[in-house]
DNA sequence: CGGAAGATCCACT
DNA sequence: GTGGATCTTCCGA
């Protein structure tokens, strides 16, 4: 049963963005802490960004600049941003090429070190379901994921991507994506996936 | 070199 | 439902 803490290969994420997209969820999320403990999540919740092509995409039109380097890197590589001066957000880069298509890691169900996550989101001990890690920044926050892991490989510790347990077709809602609203009609594309109905997807739910 | 906006969250009404 | 917190990044002048 413990092959769900296998890793998952950089090639994992080497595919069309949204089926990368779509596959993330039910998969899991390991982070290990200096201290040895080991942090995991269960992905219940992301979002497909295209790249060049996508006007809600970091990458469209090919935009390059220092923040945004990581995006070109190999896929399976973590991209980093930080916005409205106090969060963070993870993104997978994903794609056949480097085109700057790259999965927006937006929720997820605390597996294991919960006690661990809660300190780091300065709860109390009676979270409710979403509170930990129920948005890509909350994500952030719980796993300790910052600029630093800019550019890292997601493929080795101290932050990977594992199999978990894959969901079938009829779990997974779409809806379009959150905050993009600027993009035109890339605004509405429905690159949004989530699991239907989970208690720890963020809102609006699809 | 200044200003504005941002793939958010939370507290408050 | 709304606005404030908070600051990096980028673009235009």
């Amino acid at each position: 049963m413990d092959d769900a803490r296998q890793i998952l290969p950089l090639t994992f994420s080497a595919r069309p963005v949204q089926e990368v997209a779509r596959d993330l969820l039910g998969r899991y999320l390991v982070r290990e802490l200096a201290d040895g403990t080991s942090l995991i999540v269960r992905l219940v919740e992301t979002e497909a960004y295209l790249g060049i092509s996508d006007r809600a995409s970091h990458a469209f039109d090919g935009h390059r600049t220092d923040r945004v380097q990581s995006l070109y890197l190999a896929a399976g590589h973590a991209y980093v941003y930080f916005v409205y001066g106090m969060h963070f957000c993870l993104n997978v880069v994903a794609g056949v090429t480097p085109e700057g298509g790259a999965v927006l890691l937006r929720a997820a169900e605390p597996v294991e070190g919960i006690e661990q996550m809660t300190v780091h989101r300065s709860l109390q001990r009676s979270a409710k379901p979403g509170d930990i890690a129920g948005g890509p920044a909350k994500l952030c926050a719980a796993l300790q994921v910052d600029r630093e892991f800019d550019g890292a490989q997601l493929d080795r510790a101290p932050l990977y991507l594992a199999c978990g347990h894959p969901v079938a077709d009829g779990e997974v809602a779409r809806g379009r994506r959150i905050g993009v609203e600027y993009a035109g009609e890339a605004a509405g594309w429905p690159l949004r996936f989530a699991l239907r109905g989970h208690q720890h997807v963020s809102r609006p739910r699809p």
